[in-house]
DNA sequence: ATGGTCGGGCTCCGA
């Protein structure tokens, strides 16, 4: 059995003693991280070495970086997502563990949707579809992980009014999402939990956690010999529930 | 009713 998650972890410094944690008590194989908020060269990789871990990462000054973590070895890496020329973000990370292909996707945020930003991500989202077309005609297993910032439908909202004006569930954006979903890739948590709110982020504002005011944004996308293999899939909501937790959570898949 | 709270890096940006 290998289990896969990712965890989108707001500064992997700030974050490190709930990373060790998860990493003994959850024991994943591996871990896809988004917002490491470090340089390459900052990531903690001693302690996460010492937990019984490999690790890839490209990060960059304050703001985005991504991670993989992982028991077994990482190879034949690749440090960005293609197709961007002049995208300096570190946002995309690809590795082979064991026999399953992984990325760890930082997708942008796109707010507010009036700006550049918004284009930006739908631009990302694009480039992830040629991509991600790629793997998927491979054959192999592949797990695509990640903070999507993309609420695929009203039911992963906790207030669609709230929220109506926000990049995460535009029409567009939920299109661009859906585009990726049709190439044939299966959302590990909705198959597994066809109806319900299964959020994976809640704001640090106004107690959002405690009143489950969240949402779903952060998924493991299965291509077909991946999906093949999923036998269960979570959220472990233990992680946010901590003191100077992040505002996302671990969702994880178990492959058999 | 456009607030509220984090993290990073340095007086404000991104989420």
């Amino acid at each position: 059995m290998t289990k896969i998650a990712t965890w989108n972890v707001n500064s992997v410094k700030a974050r490190l003693p709930h990373l060790v944690d998860w990493l003994k008590t959850a024991s994943p194989d591996v871990v896809l991280l988004q917002e490491i908020k470090c340089v390459t060269e900052e990531f903690p990789r001693l302690e996460v070495e010492a937990a019984g871990y490999c690790c890839e990462v490209i990060g960059q000054k304050a703001y985005n970086g991504v991670a993989i973590v992982a028991k077994q070895k990482i190879s034949d890496v690749i440090y960005e997502l293609p197709g961007g020329a002049d995208d300096d973000h570190a946002r995309y990370i690809e590795g082979t563990v064991g026999d399953v292909r992984v990325a760890s996707i930082y997708l942008p945020n796109g707010n507010p949707i009036d700006s550049p930003k918004f284009a930006y991500k739908l631009g990302f989202l694009e480039r992830l579809r040629v991509h991600a077309l790629g793997l998927f005609a491979s054959e192999r297993p592949v797990v695509l992980g990640g903070d999507y910032n993309v609420c695929p439908t009203d039911e992963d909202v906790w207030d669609v009014r709230a929220m109506a004006r926000d990049a995460l569930v535009q029409p567009e954006t939920r299109a661009a999402f859906r585009k990726i979903l049709h190439q044939g890739w299966t959302d590990a948590i909705r198959t597994l939990r066809p109806h319900g709110r299964h959020y994976t982020y809640w704001d640090y504002f106004q107690n959002r956690f405690t009143r489950d005011h969240g949402l779903r944004i952060d998924h493991l996308l299965l291509s077909p010999a991946a999906a093949d293999r999923l036998k269960d899939a979570g959220i472990d909501r233990g992680p946010r529930a901590k003191e100077k937790a992040s505002d996302h959570t671990p969702v994880w898949c178990e492959l058999q």
